[in-house]
DNA sequence: AGTCTAGTTGACCGGTCGGTAAACTGGAAG
DNA sequence: CTTCCAGTTTACCGACCGGTCAACTAGACT
C-alpha cells in the first residue's frame, strides 16, 4: 500500500488497523488500545482525528466500501459478460477475497457490513443506518446488473430487478454466515451457485418461461 | 420464607435473563452484572451454577434450541401439509417470533445462533462449534422435511435434500440479517417466499389453484 | 440435638474499557 | 526572530469487565 510515505499517515494507519482488527474479530471485542498499537500511534492521536471509536469505524466503513466496489463489485458485475458469467465471477471474487483473508490471518471473517449489523444493529442506530446505506449501495450494483440482463433479454421482461437484488444480497449474506460457521471458504463455492436458481438463470440458455423441473436439479 | 414455590430457580432465571439480554443485544455488549440484575440474583450465584460467562451462554443456547424446536420447527415442518404449505408455515412462524420480540422489546434480533456466530465465530472456537451443532440440527429438520417431500413426489426424485437444506438455512440466515438491517419484521414476509424458488416448488405445482403472483413470488 | 451441604450474599480483585487533558514538537508564515 | 497550530505524546480518569472469596443461611439427614 502506501506505508512508504511519511505523510499524514496516522489517520490512514488507524483506518487500516481498525479494518484489519474489527473485520476479523468484532466491534466490541477490539479495543482502541489494540487499534492504536497496530497502527503504531498513541491513543491521543486517534481522538485527534476521530471523535469516538464509532466515528473511526464509520470512516473505516466508507473506505472499505470504496475498496470493495473497486476490487469486487465493478470487476465482476460490469462488462460484456452475460449475467450467468457475472454471477459466477461475483461468487469467485467473494471467495477469493475471503480465502485470501483466511489464508493470511487464519480467520474467515464473513461480510464486514453484515457482521456489524448483526453485532450492533439493535442497540447502535447510527452504526446500523450507516451499514444500511452501504448495503443498499451493494444492492444497487446487483440491481443494475440485473436490469442489464433484462434489457439484453437474458432475464424475463417482467423480472423485478429491485426485489431480486435484495434477494441476491440476502442469500449472499446467508452464505457468508454459513462460511463463517464452517470457517471454510469452500462453503462459498458450494452454496454460491444457488444464486443462479434464485435469479432464474439456472439453465444454460434462458427460455422465456420457467422450466418444469430444471430449477431444483441444477443447484449445488 | 420464600415467595417462590419453585425449586432452585436461580439457574433458570439466569438462563432466561441471559437469553433475553444477549438475544436482543450481543454477547460482548451484555455483562454478567446486567444479567444478574435482570435475574434478581447476585453474581456469586452465577458462578455457583456456571463456570464462566461462556458456560452460561452455552447452556442458554441448549435451552433456546429446545424452545425453538417446540415452538417453530416441529409445528411448521411436521404434519400432513404439503411442502409448499410447510415452507409458508415456517416463514410465518419465524415472522411471528421475530415480530413478537420486536413488539415487546423494540428490537428485531435476528437469528440468535447466527448472531453469535457472526460476533464470536472467529475468535471463540468453543462458542462457534456449539452454535454449529445447533445449526446442523436446524438443517436436519429442513432435510427431513425435504426428504418427505421427495418421498411424496412433491419434489423431483433426484433432489439433494442435504444440500438443499443447507441452502434453505443459508437463505433464512440472510433474510434475518436483512430484517435486522431494516429492523422490520415485514422484511421476513417480503423475502421469505423466495424459499419456494430456491427449493424448486415455485412453479405452477397445483393445477387447480391459480396464484396470480402473491403465493409463489417466483420471479420477484 | 448436631452436622452436612446446596445455595446465597456482598465485598472485593486486577485488568481493561473508551475517552480526556495538558504539555510538547516541528515546520510554515509573519 | 516570534507566532502559530496541526499533530503527537504521556499520564491519567472513572466506569465497567469477568471472576473470586469467605462468610452466611436454611433445609435435610442422622
Amino acid at each position: 500500500m502506501d506505508t512508504q510515505k511519511n505523510q499524514p499517515d496516522s489517520r490512514t494507519a488507524l483506518l487500516h488497523a481498525a479494518r484489519d482488527l474489527i473485520f476479523t474479530r468484532s466491534f466490541e471485542h477490539v479495543g482502541t488500545a489494540e487499534i492504536c498499537e497496530r497502527a503504531g500511534v498513541r491513543k491521543g492521536s486517534l481522538y485527534h482525528f476521530f471523535s469516538s471509536k464509532e466515528d473511526l469505524v464509520l470512516a473505516m466503513l466508507d473506505a472499505l466500501m470504496d475498496d470493495f466496489e473497486g476490487a469486487v463489485l465493478v470487476p465482476s458485475l460490469e462488462g460484456p459478460n452475460c449475467i450467468r458469467e457475472r454471477i459466477d465471477a461475483f461468487v469467485q471474487a467473494i471467495h477469493a477475497f475471503e480465502a485470501a483473508v483466511h489464508r493470511e490471518s487464519g480467520y474467515l471473517p464473513g461480510c464486514p457490513f453484515g457482521n456489524l449489523i448483526v453485532e450492533a444493529g439493535t442497540y447502535n442506530p447510527g452504526l446500523r443506518q450507516a451499514v444500511k446505506r452501504h448495503l443498499d449501495r451493494v444492492a444497487g450494483h446487483f440491481q443494475r446488473c440485473l436490469q442489464e440482463g433484462i434489457d439484453r433479454g437474458e432475464l424475463p421482461a417482467h423480472t423485478d430487478a429491485l426485489a431480486l437484488a435484495e434477494l441476491w444480497l440476502a442469500l449472499m449474506e446467508g452464505i457468508l454466515v454459513m462460511a463463517k460457521v464452517d470457517q471454510d471458504p469452500a462453503t462459498i463455492l458450494r452454496l454460491g451457485p444457488a444464486l443462479h436458481v434464485l435469479i432464474g438463470v439456472s439453465g444454460p440458455h434462458t427460455t422465456s418461461e420457467d422450466p418444469p423441473e430444471g430449477a431444483a436439479g441444477g443447484n449445488t
